[in-house]
DNA sequence: GTAATTCGTTGACCTTGATCAATAAAGACG
DNA sequence: CGTCTTTATTGATCAAGGTCAACGAATTAC
């Protein structure tokens, strides 16, 4: 997936790690990682039918499955159960995204940094500081930082 | 709507003005803002049927008509269009959410408050000052700061 | 093995926006 | 009208986090 194109896909993660991005000057801003049994894609482009502001890359070698929003909608309407899980992955959606603009609203760095270790200690695990440190819009100095009050 | 209680209510705003607010320490931080033909719910609450964090005022002096959760369902059953108003204002919801976080994202205070002013300009004539400093989550003082800048 | 990248840590300094306090403006109400 | 209250502006100072640069540690390349 490419910045201004619009997308009309949604992907599958079989096995890997992504990452959905903005730009910003020249840097990336992490909007979201997926791995395994999560899907990917620019949703936002993906409803509104707009070009992309994001663009999605592999993080690790990624095996994903693809399809398009036609054979999706097509696939709908001769399986109807593929309407609720459709449902059901807006809301986890949109539960995430809640959450993520109440830590901005509500949380400093170092508390958005706590919060996210402790509920998606896989992610920290697995996934490079200074990408840790995008999405949680710090510089990964900050992280360092963080750390190193935390266990003095 | 008060805080710690899970809310199994939408509203429809028939006039007046309202905002749904998260505490920190004393003061509100403003979530959304909603006023005439929008819908007001903590849909977190409302999904998650957890305590919401949230609470409900009103700014001004309005009119809203209240649907609990179960009777929407069960009108959801005889009236079929209903659930697709419902599926449309997720979407809206997932898109304004998406907006605003990207803003956090990617914006500076000054930034944001112009983007607000260009495309919510309604917001900005019809709400003080403070209330729109705590939805850009800066302070009053900041907001001046800002418009007297862009003023000289 | 050593060189070359890449990622993380540390320090010195800078910028943005917060805090605190004092006015000034604008509404509300007798 | 003047008083009381709420909101907005301005200035002085402060703190969180950013920037820049140096240095280490770890990984890969040769």
């Amino acid at each position: 997936m490419e910045e201004g194109k619009i997308c009309n896909k949604v992907g599958l993660i079989e096995s890997g790690l992504m990452k959905c991005v903005f730009h910003k000057h020249g840097d990336e801003i992490i909007f979201e990682f997926a791995f395994e049994n999560n899907f990917i894609s620019d949703y936002y482009s993906f409803v509104t039918d707009t070009p992309s502001a994001k663009e999605i890359k592999c993080i690790e070698d990624t095996t994903v499955y693809v399809i398009t929003k036609e054979k999706l909608k097509k696939l709908g309407r001769s399986h109807p159960f593929i309407e609720g899980i459709s449902r059901q992955m807006n809301e986890k959606l949109f539960l995430r995204m809640h959450d993520r603009l109440k830590s901005f609203l509500l949380d400093s760095a170092s508390e958005r940094y706590m919060k996210l270790m402790s509920e998606r200690s896989d992610l920290v695990q697995r996934i490079p500081q200074y990408l840790i440190a995008s999405y949680l819009n710090v510089k990964p100095e900050t992280i360092s930082r963080i750390r190193k009050k935390n266990t003095l």
